[in-house]
DNA sequence: TTATAAAATATTGTAGACAATAATACAGTA
DNA sequence: TACTGTATTATTGTCTACAATATTTTATAA
């Protein structure tokens, strides 16, 4: 087999660097240099840079000419921001999917909150795994809809920002139950081919979650803010 | 003054290659060669594939490893996603605009109005203008939204894809005055303050402006479709 | 004549060197 | 001591050359 899934230096590094970047590996404003990054992944500057090109346009990095390029600072307006966003299109994900998903995945995506579910009773603490499971359930919505250029939207640039805030602020949901209630109702809609209806619950259940966060955010708040400029 | 602007040379050659692809001189899907690409622009392929790779990122371009890069395909399909996609964004900013907008603002959006009604009583055949007036009356709500990452999305990558199908499909408003009345009508809402019925005006005006092409782009339909491959 | 395989060519991917600009350290002066 | 201008260093921007891969051409055999 020859599933080698053929790539380019850049492209690996990009994806390196994206990881690390939501991670925290490069800090929130650090200063990126090249020579140093190029000899940490083990190549020249050329790919490095054209990697960074990738970043920049994605906005994890921001690159002033002459100057250097640095990892982006998140706030709490920007994030304010991305979930008025995300409220829109995952709403119109919902929609769209209402309308277009087939009955097997319409059955995945039954089975999926079901195993979720099972997940919750088994260990009610384990908060990480319901973090990742929600995406599940919010990637299989935005497959469904089936418009390809939402799909690019959401599952790209928007979602690796929404990564990066989970991270970097440890806000995972902390209403597993709460929110696999609303992942229902959603499903149930789809599968009844409410579009409207499915709209609208996702509108909501993305802005109690953004409630929520928000709530927890204001605890902890000026926790970060660290040792780089 | 030292307003020099200064930037670098994949920046210029990136922006140069913008309107290339969206006016047509890189035709669709036509393949891009590295060493001829960067004769033309009187630099070396370093930058170019810099230039390129964010024109990767904002899917102007496909690229595959050791093969290389065309200009995209535009297609009914994915026009039709866009404007879906536009509907509810825009939406969001016309609501968001009518909450955020100094006073200020909407008095120059009313003025902009203005000098539309009196542009289209002086020359009423004049599409083209009212195409690009039509862009800045859209352009003022985004920037009004206040809503930077909306901003970056809508005045950014999208708003290049719409740009490339009105050149390419020649698809000018045929209605400036009912576009007009429509955008009034958006501009009293805001001014108004009265943010659900902004954002209703405006995806109804977005609809109507997508059957609009619609309808145009079936007449002439498989009018393109050329000598590249 | 058609199909296959090998050689030749062209194109992309990568590395390293040089040039230009910015950041830093230092010296001189008030 | 504080400040300004200059020299030094470091970093980014760009170019040229080479390596690896893909494409095209040519030759050979069925």
């Amino acid at each position: 087999m020859q599933e080698e899934e053929i790539t380019t230096l850049a492209n690996k590094v990009c994806e390196r660097m994206v990881n690390d970047i939501i991670t925290g590996t490069l800090a929130q404003g650090q200063k990126l240099n090249e020579p140093e990054l190029a000899r940490i992944h083990g190549i020249s500057r050329g790919p490095l840079r054209e990697a960074m090109s990738r970043l920049e346009a994605m906005r994890l990095i921001t690159r002033t000419p002459n100057v250097g390029a640095r990892v982006i600072t998140l706030s709490y307006e920007e994030l304010l921001e991305i979930y008025q966003i995300r409220e829109t299109l995952e709403g119109l994900a919902a929609k769209l999917a209402a309308q277009a998903m087939s009955a097997g995945e319409k059955t995945n995506l039954r089975l999926l909150l079901n195993s979720h579910g099972k997940h919750i009773l088994d260990t009610q603490g384990q908060s990480y795994f319901q973090q990742e499971g929600d995406v599940d359930f919010h990637y299989c919505i935005i497959q469904g809809s089936k418009n390809q250029r939402l799909i690019d939207m959401l599952a790209g640039d928007l979602y690796q920002l929404v990564r990066m805030y989970r991270y970097q602020f440890s806000v995972s949901s902390n209403r597993p139950q709460q929110a696999l209630k609303e992942h229902n109702q959603i499903c149930s809609a789809i599968e009844e081919g409410d579009a409207d209806l499915a709209q609208w619950l996702m509108k909501r259940h993305i802005n109690n979650a953004r409630n929520n966060i928000m709530q927890r955010m204001q605890t902890q708040s000026t926790t970060q803010d660290g040792e780089n400029r």
